[in-house]
DNA sequence: TAGGCTCTTGGAATCAGTTCCACTGGAATC
DNA sequence: GATTCCAGTGGAACTGATTCCAAGAGCCTA
């Protein structure tokens, strides 16, 4: 059982044919004789040969491989949808993912990025867990670059990230649409971040209501911290107005849940008494509250297989400017959306 | 710019050495002039040189890399932690991973074996999303491999698991430890399905009971499905029996929320009034409650690393029978765990 | 001054494949 | 019957590294 792994010669030898009339067979090219495929094929299957992949990249120069960086600490459940999506773009095109989790410092990402490029990667998808401005390591321009949910000041890369003002807008058209007028919404992180994915909801909500004709009533809006216990907290603070909400638009999925149970202490009830939307579709959450959340689905699986895709596709070093592409956050429908109370319809048209 | 990477040989030549001598300044070898050494990085420094793994590979046989393959469709947010855990401990070992989703039919599976073996693993770690046992493609016989969060009947793999029973056992006697004698227990699966996640947690339980002397009251155990739903319904069973329980211990997190909406419905507040225990450690969903949830915390990051451990040091094909380690879930106190009230307190000694 | 050390060094051989060029022998064409 | 043509084939050259052996340069010793 000892015997080292067969070579390509070792199969010439033993099947009485050339090394490049194995090679034939291995990369099924037709002008091989239907007898001698035969043949060889069944020496292969015999000495249980598997041949070595590097051996096939050097000389060819094709590593069929794509580096997947993820920054910062990764706590959250999103990257292994990204992964997923990634990963399945790349099996159709017959490419692996070597993943790297360079939570941690600058030096542990560029000492990442060089292994991967010393891997021979064909490009690298650098992704990060939420959308916000990142600095990459310098090597990436060695190498075809997509980031992910993040994006550079410069746009020298490629980028894929949600349309977070669609999701914001529409979001708050689906409770326009039931008749809502009085619609709170908490931002998912402070203004004074800069993050799109804070501003850029709120900006969606905003639109949204001019678009209807409805007056943006700043009371209606808190500045939230992402977390559950935010959720509750401004729901809370909310309902102790003279005129509450009919409508609560949450930043996120985990805030929503923290207002349910701020509605539920009040003996509030979704979606009859008060409707909501949350954002991110985590769905362990969304799908786990009484009624399933109705929320905006964070595209991770569609921006990792556009990422793959533009690797597989696009001429590098040509399009300049690099695409910065937003992907949509579709709704996903689950039921915590009601119409308006008649008692609160107001002067709806 | 167009100018192709530079090989070893362009090094050597450019820096007016032999291509022994380049090797040897790459691999940091002791038996090299200083000046020669100056010489042949400042050169490399100056072309960019990269050395190619895959050539390196090809002639040690070592390729520094290790295979991850998920079995099954992997919507559970616990593929991270895994991947993270054994990434770290590949990372001290200066070994990378390649991560394969292999949801799907068996022939997709057994094509990424195929293929991680090609590409001269020196490991696979294979990983479900629950604890089960699992058929896994043949091929895994050619190489070192560990089975994570699975086994297989004949325990021909090596395989870490989580202590489910001890689990079980340590979540029971925190309660308790409080007090409580009136212990609710709710499955997280069928026990029909003889998965040891449901059958073991709740042999824990038992354990736990008869070493405190507690008698076990099959009228305290509700066979449930794990999701947040199940919780949700057999809370307001139990809570309608003539003598409810004082605590209550989920086989899921997911559970536990559910069950969390039935107290805040009746009135009930954690842990004032009911303690409760859940299992799996969801962070998103158990510090999202309030107050947030005592769990047994699932080893996943420790599995990982183990696994990946197992492969580095263990020799291969020596240590029959391969090892079965089960790891311990940590408990992760929250708040949701309390005294007993007193008038429940009965017969406590 | 020859012999024996150690320290450096060059470069051929090697790893497991692909690629390309030259060379078959038989069928088709003239 | 001579000339093309071509599918099928063998094998040398090559990919980019490591490894190992032989050999040169100093230095020390006898």
């Amino acid at each position: 059982m000892a015997v080292k792994k067969p070579s390509i010669h070792d199969i010439a030898k033993a099947a009485g044919v050339g090394v490049g009339t194995v090679s034939r067979v291995l990369n099924e090219r037709p002008n091989v004789a239907e007898a001698t495929r035969v043949k060889v094929e069944s020496v292969m299957e015999q000495l249980g040969y598997r041949p070595t992949f590097a051996a096939r990249h050097i000389r060819t120069g094709r590593s069929q491989l794509f580096g997947f960086l993820t920054d910062q600490v990764t706590t959250t459940p999103f990257a292994h949808d990204l992964i997923k999506g990634a990963q399945a773009r790349a099996r159709q095109a017959d490419r692996m993912l070597m993943v790297i989790d360079a939570d941690g410092d600058d030096r542990v990402r560029e000492q990442a990025v060089a292994n991967l490029i010393e891997r021979g990667v064909e490009g690298i998808v650098y992704a990060a867990m939420f959308h916000h401005e990142v600095h990459v390591p310098k090597a990436l321009h060695e190498v075809p670059t997509v980031l992910v949910d993040c994006f550079t000041l410069k746009r020298d890369f490629a980028s894929v990230v949600p349309d977070e003002v669609r999701g914001g807008r529409e979001a708050t058209e689906r409770l326009l649409e039931e008749g809502h007028r009085r619609i709170a919404m908490v931002t998912n992180d402070a203004l004074s971040t800069g993050y799109p994915a804070a501003m850029g909801r709120l900006e969606g909500y905003k639109e949204a209501l001019a678009e209807a004709g409805v007056p943006f009533d700043e009371a209606l809006v808190r500045e939230g911290s992402g977390n559950a216990d935010s959720g509750y907290r401004w729901a809370h603070d909310l309902l102790d107005a003279d005129d509450p909400p009919t409508a609560y638009f949450f930043g996120t999925d985990r805030m929503a849940m923290g207002a349910y149970f701020a509605f539920t202490e009040v003996g509030l009830t979704v979606p009859g008494d008060v409707s909501v939307v949350g954002f991110d579709d985590q769905h362990y959450i969304a799908d786990a509250l009484r009624p399933a959340l109705t929320t905006m689905a964070l595209p991770h699986a569609a921006m990792g297989r556009w990422a793959i895709d533009h690797l597989l596709t696009a001429p590098w070093g040509e399009d300049r400017p690099p695409p910065q592409r937003r992907l949509p956050c579709p709704i996903v429908e689950r039921g915590s959306v009601g119409r308006v109370p008649a008692s609160d319809a107001g002067e709806e048209p």
